[in-house]
DNA sequence: CGACTCCTTGACAGCGTTCAACAGTAGTGG
DNA sequence: CCACTACTGTTGAACGCTGTCAAGGAGTCG
């Protein structure tokens, strides 16, 4: 099984074979990579499905002079690595120290997804939820204002942590911008506005990753929702 | 099976019974939608798949004060509808009036996706395209300007529709715009940029639908590219 | 003919970017 | 212990790309 580590050069083994429940029994081994380091890049074969157990990973496409778009973040207990078939369509980095668990595609879905129905329908059910995600983000990207993009990024870190009293964002501004389609002056500058308007509060001193949300009705507000049919 | 045509109520039923090859066998009938009109709304169930014939269709969300985006265009050929698992993300409707083959889900792949093997690697190739196309579309929306967006989606059509001298475009300025994230302004000032640069040439008059590519390598310039790794 | 849609163009405004300076924190090494 | 550096984040000033508002031309339909 080294070829676990072979293929996944910034990664460290820590422990492995676990059985996790995702389709029918299969191999997980726990990785952990280091701040910044790449997990899989773009355009490598997508052959192992990847679960953060710690820690949190930036989904992310670099244009040739620098440009970069974050598609998506994913948090503990969040799986992704297979959206796309056959190879990766967006590098995947840590972006904190990070604790995730691996396991080959094949040994979960079969050669392909010929022979294990079960799992292919939990294949499905992920791929589906990414497509949902990335498409709600086609209309942020799209249509939606820096206030309304910051508004709705707060909202979905709120829910997707549970809605802590006190959020702790593992990302930095930049990494908000890049995900928002914005620069990270506009990101903070929203951030003040919001703070001015009594809507969230933000803690801790440089970097500033504690943020209180005040007022999550007023929050949700600011986010545009789809047109109700008439 | 005139649930079909109580499931669909601006198609026109021509024909049906088809075999066509998606997976296994499966019954295809073919109908008509009147430009503009509806073909399924955002939030109906998700259990038809449907195939261009003939027409073009686009698929997009609206919000509630009428900003809308477009996530993508369906030309003659392609197959969609089965982007989301249960429910439909997106809005379709015909943007020229259409024909459109549509068959049952569970007919294609029986009752969810347990008994049809080889249709499901045929879904999954599906959606892998259309979560392909949307990743690549909010790269385009966060971080490329006018004229690079314009430019892109030239050389997407030119290349959908096989780079026919004329390229015939189906939909407004108005689609386009909502497709790259623009205002119909921007995009017909970003035409009249490309004809002085001598890139494309615009022809027909009023609705100016009927475009030329000049000089596809010049224009294929223009769309940023990926950061190739070093 | 009038009414309508689609598209283009001009003038101007504004949102977000760019450029720049600076504050707060952490790490390093003399 | 204290520079010194590096990194993250905030804020100000000016710019500019794109949006907004407005007018008008071209084509279609009844």
């Amino acid at each position: 099984m080294l070829e676990f580590v072979d293929g996944h050069p910034n990664a460290s083994l820590e422990r492995r074979d676990f059985d996790v429940s995702f389709g029918e029994k299969a191999f997980w081994s726990e990785f952990k990579y280091q701040r910044d380091t790449e997990i899989f890049g773009e355009a490598e074969p997508a052959d192992h499905v990847y679960q953060i157990k710690l820690g949190a990973v930036r989904a992310f496409d670099l244009l040739a002079d620098g440009r970069r778009q974050i598609g998506a973040f994913y948090l503990p207990g969040d799986i992704f690595g297979i959206e796309t078939g056959d190879a990766h369509r967006f590098t995947s980095e840590a972006i904190v120290n990070t604790t995730v668990w691996i396991a080959k595609r094949r040994s979960i879905f079969g050669e392909g997804v010929e022979e294990n129905i079960s799992s292919t329908k939990d294949l499905l059910k992920v791929i589906t939820r990414n497509l949902h995600h990335v498409e709600n983000h086609l209309v942020l990207l799209g249509r939606q204002t820096a206030l309304e993009k910051l508004a709705a990024f707060l909202m979905e870190m709120d829910r997707r942590l549970q809605s802590p009293s006190v959020m702790i964002l593992p990302m930095t501004r930049r990494d908000i911008a890049d995900y928002l389609g914005l620069t990270i002056e506009t990101v903070s500058r929203t951030f003040s506005d919001l703070q001015r308007k009594g809507l969230v509060s933000l803690r801790g001193g440089q970097p500033r990753r504690e943020i209180v949300l005040l007022h999550r009705s007023k929050l949700a507000h600011l986010v545009p929702v789809q047109h109700e049919k008439v």
